[in-house]
DNA sequence: CGAGGATTTGAGGCCACTCAACCGTTGTGG
DNA sequence: CCACAACGGTTGAGTGGCCTCAAATCCTCG
């Protein structure tokens, strides 16, 4: 898998694959987050996923990229030629099935979020993007940050992915800070005062639905040398 | 495969599997349409897919089903037990590959979904409803329909899937009307008129995307019976 | 220290939801 | 056979949430 594959530093900013792309490339985040973009004709476009460490992020099995992968951080990825990593997948059922395992761990992640963007409110989605990043800062195996949330990515971002504008997330940003549900350290870093009130303006049923992503993925791979302080580069987009 | 699974058949608005169900099944819909759905603590519930003809649904390798499964119309399934279709997964890889590929297929049309619920407005969905119905009908194999676009489902639940209230969607089905693009055959029948403007209506870029998906599937391994003049058996929900 | 970008705050307007009534079809019972 | 209820869909009027536009503030970096 080493032969095939080289580590590669991208940039905040920088567009990885662009849609449409022809022959594409598989990659794995190292570090930082990979926003996956998808554009309308007249030019609005819309955040519809983030892969982040030890995720699998690319089209496999398709001939044109549908989706537009940019380095929403500073991103440090393993990344593959298409083909023959679909080669090696063909040969090591073990890979192809944790890539699978990843495909439906990303199915249900987007469904979640289909539900987000079809029948919440604007606050209701803020609240649920907290818990969402704070949830798979857990995935990820970050163990200091139970306490506190880290936007991995600036408010536009977060606009484009929730679907509303920066105005509206800093307002309801700040409305949670005044009701001391949470506490604003700075830009991206605030701590959580009253988790159990926060979970229920968002409304979805954490109880049942913590374990059965938690339990599924520990072996997030990355090097420990990048879990330092903080899993995403800080570099804000 | 046939010794583990068997065909039942479920009524429209049966509940398949409900959310938190323990011991799950896995299903492959012969005929009809299986609504996924997600429900709020306060009740509110929102469609984050639909399992079409030759489509398998159900939960892979977790614990407790974070979805709802329900008959949208009246539907024809074949039905396995989820650990025994889990071990047959494990040994015949080829079997595995395929529900990878329906697992890859279905993570790109719900990100595609989740731009249509970010960043369009309720009459833009409408149309890339019809389309995406359009597409997926295309998809399942059924020919006769290329200038004919039948809803599978009811307003309600359209409205469930496209995150809007059934008198909207009336209102800008009407409008499509009134403006020629598609002519009103029925509830749930519409002539085509015009597909580029429809097309163009929704700022998707149908080109670059409906070869990715097209030529993906046609094995939809529905039986030529099932296959008479509607896809779906028509019970309309 | 100044320029630029990101974030916050404020005021006004529009889209879509809500509530309500109406219409056509279906199924049921007298 | 018709009356009636039940249901899905359509149409209309009013309201509110969120976007838009605009300006102030904070932070970063040269």
């Amino acid at each position: 898998m080493n032969r095939i594959g080289h580590i590669r530093q991208y940039d905040s900013g920088i567009t990885i694959v662009a849609e449409g792309d022809e022959p594409s490339i598989i990659g794995r985040v190292a570090s930082g987050v990979v926003r996956i973009t998808q554009t309308l004709d007249d030019g609005r476009q819309q955040i519809v996923g983030l892969a982040m460490p030890g995720e699998y992020f690319g089209h496999f099995f398709r001939s044109g990229s549908a989706f537009m992968y940019e380095a929403a951080t500073d991103v440090a990825a393993c990344v593959f030629p298409q083909k023959p990593f679909e080669a090696l997948l063909a040969s090591h059922h073990g890979l192809e099935h944790t890539v699978m395992m990843g495909a439906l761990r990303d199915l249900e992640l987007s469904r979640e979020w289909i539900m987000v963007l079809g029948c919440q409110n604007t606050f209701e989605r803020v609240v649920s993007f907290m818990l969402h990043i704070h949830k798979r800062m857990r995935m990820a195996g970050v163990p200091t940050h139970d306490r506190f949330i880290e936007f991995p990515i600036g408010r536009r971002d977060i606009a484009g992915y929730l679907g509303t504008t920066v105005e509206t997330i800093s307002r309801h940003v700040q409305a949670l800070a005044r009701q001391r549900i949470i506490r604003i350290l700075d830009n991206s870093h605030f701590e959580i005062c009253n988790l159990g009130r926060l979970q229920s303006l968002s409304k979805q049923h954490w109880n049942a639905m913590a374990k059965s992503i938690t339990t599924s993925e520990l072996d997030s791979g990355v090097p420990q040398a990048l879990k330092g302080k903080s899993w995403s580069q800080s570099g804000l987009a």
